[in-house]
DNA sequence: CTGAAAGCGCTAACAG
DNA sequence: CTGTTAGCGCTTTCAG
């Protein structure tokens, strides 16, 4: 555990050369320094096992190579896709992220926000609760001095250089017209809360697909409740029992589409054979679960992928005091995924 | 996007004392200071919002406040629970973390181990694949020069200060003696390959319960395959097939327990009533998929939050040289989870 | 082609 | 009680 390590002064003085050469040397600057020196300081370096004090470099350049990751939670099943996203490209930059759960909680979220400036940390990539006001955001996101990504967030405040969306109204959408090429015509549709932006644009998605065909769709086909296996069962046993005829099922996420086919097992007399359904795969990976389940597949790692590469590439940018100042927008697309029944 | 932020020694100009004195009370070391230039500091550095500069702090103290987590990927349902254990206990004492994914592979791990190293990281906590030679973790953690913590892995190497493992095999044995106790007799064991310690001990701790009540296990009723869910189907599909009478199943992992219980479903009359059915509750969440399920719950959470505390205690008592150099070892156990059938 | 010198922002003795 | 003085390890003009 010796934390001695080499400078590059004790390597200068063992090239017999000035600590600049030996510096420049090591960064790739050196345009005019002959190969017999260059050659020299790299071999004592390489045999002394010379290892960058970053800190000492940070000091001088401002820049750390370091971003930060701000989540409400990596237990959550959204989100480990994400960071990961944000690690690869990160990494492919030759950044590393710190990570912080939140838990939705404000005033976490203002404390790490304020540790992470003074690690000096170069840009935050920042995702949080759907439910929150305007104001707070800008609260949270007020007084720090690096450029931000948002995640599944639209708002527009200084700083944010970038955000990453998916769009769940197209996605809806297409999953609607999925299942309608395939000759369906009673979509029911079961979703949970909706109060956060994700669930509206889903809903209204479902409606716009079958108005465009002309399908007149029906109240008593949408089943509103919550997100959770348990909402699946009940929503689907209620169409069952309210004789609504229906011959699919379109499923909010994922929880709710496991606890659909669940109960549709039980009800397989009542309802079409062929019935279809279709769930967001979001979180649970329903497909693990129901391997016969079509599903669109939410872009998680890519939301990650490209806050992260939006980012570097405004930390670059401001780094070259370029002052362009328009925040880019990302919207990506859901992937619909059909599985073969097993 | 303004880089400028105040130093100690503008707050020194105009407080009218010295940087030293400034650095002094900002870091509460303020024995022996008047309490009239302590208020006059203080209430200057929160109006000019003065944020410390940690990189130029460290290059003296030596300390980054900064832990790096290595494991081999965030995705794998395994890790977020650790993740977020580490992180709690580490902002706990503020400290962050810096998260890197390995992907199980050998020259990523060097490439993180260098790179958080050179970040000047006061200690790593790290998991790395359990089919690994002894060798190949020893050049990995090799030439690293802070404290490790390892979790769910038992080698010794220097450095390593502690290691956070399970006991799978006394966890496997009361799981198997819950069974027992239940008044089940033939208890079938399906597990994936055998070639972790993990398993093994699992197995171990499966027969042991066994031979501890004198009941002699059938190698019939043990079914070595997969950690997957087509593999619990296959494998309860073989146990009864094979005309083995069985009363309750025990599952290395929760995936296999999900496909048995979804096969048992399928043979309702060629088996007894009131199976017994008991998982390891590792990776997938059994229990939301199947909320009947008794299951052993790993402590994934517990193991990270432990092993950043040992990781910074080390790390404090190294920073106070303290040269007290055995390498501590704790042992949590599973816990076991009985759910209602719903 | 290379060296000297001036810091980056902060801490830590050591004087007064 | 507070100020002076050295650096931490590195980058970066600017002279030679």
């Amino acid at each position: 555990m010796l934390k001695k390590s080499v400078t590059i002064k004790e390597i200068a003085k063992e090239a017999q050369v000035s600590i600049a050469t030996v510096s420049m040397i090591l960064n790739n600057k050196d345009k005019n320094i002959s190969e017999s020196t260059r050659n020299k300081v790299l071999k004592i370096a390489k045999e002394k096992n010379y290892i960058p004090n970053t800190m000492a470099r940070s000091l001088i350049t401002k820049q750390t190579g370091i971003i930060g990751l701000v989540i409400p939670d990596i237990t959550n099943p959204f989100f480990p896709e994400i960071a990961r996203g944000v690690e690869d490209k990160a990494s492919e930059e030759r950044y590393s992220i710190i990570i912080c759960n939140t838990d939705d909680n404000l005033q976490k979220e203002d404390q790490y926000i304020q540790i992470l400036t003074e690690k000096m940390v170069d840009g935050i990539v920042i995702t949080h609760s759907a439910d929150r006001y305007q104001e707070d955001s800008i609260r949270i996101l007020d007084g720090c001095r690096v450029p931000i990504v948002l995640i599944d967030r639209d708002y527009s405040i200084p700083n944010v250089i970038g955000k990453v969306l998916v769009d769940n109204f197209k996605a809806s959408y297409e999953a609607v017209n999925y299942l309608l090429n395939k000759g369906y015509r009673k979509i029911a549709y079961i979703t949970g809360s909706l109060n956060t932006k994700t669930a509206r644009d889903r809903l209204e998605g479902y409606k716009e697909a079958l108005l465009t065909r002309g399908i007149s769709y029906d109240e008593r086909y949408i089943k509103v409740g919550e997100y959770k296996i348990q909402w699946g069962i009940d929503a689907t046993k209620k169409l069952v029992s309210e004789d609504v005829f229906f011959d699919a099922i379109f499923c909010g996420n994922d929880l709710i589409a496991i606890g659909s086919m669940k109960a549709l097992k039980k009800f397989r007399l009542k309802v079409p054979q062929d019935i279809g359904i279709m769930g967001f795969d979001d979180i649970y990976m329903a497909s693990v679960i129901e391997p016969a389940l079509t599903t669109m597949k939410q872009p998680n790692y890519e939301m990650g992928y490209y806050a992260a590469e939006l980012l570097i590439e405004g930390i670059k940018k401001e780094s070259l005091s370029i002052n362009e100042k328009n925040t880019k927008k990302i919207i990506l697309d859901s992937k619909l995924i059909v599985r073969e029944s097993s």
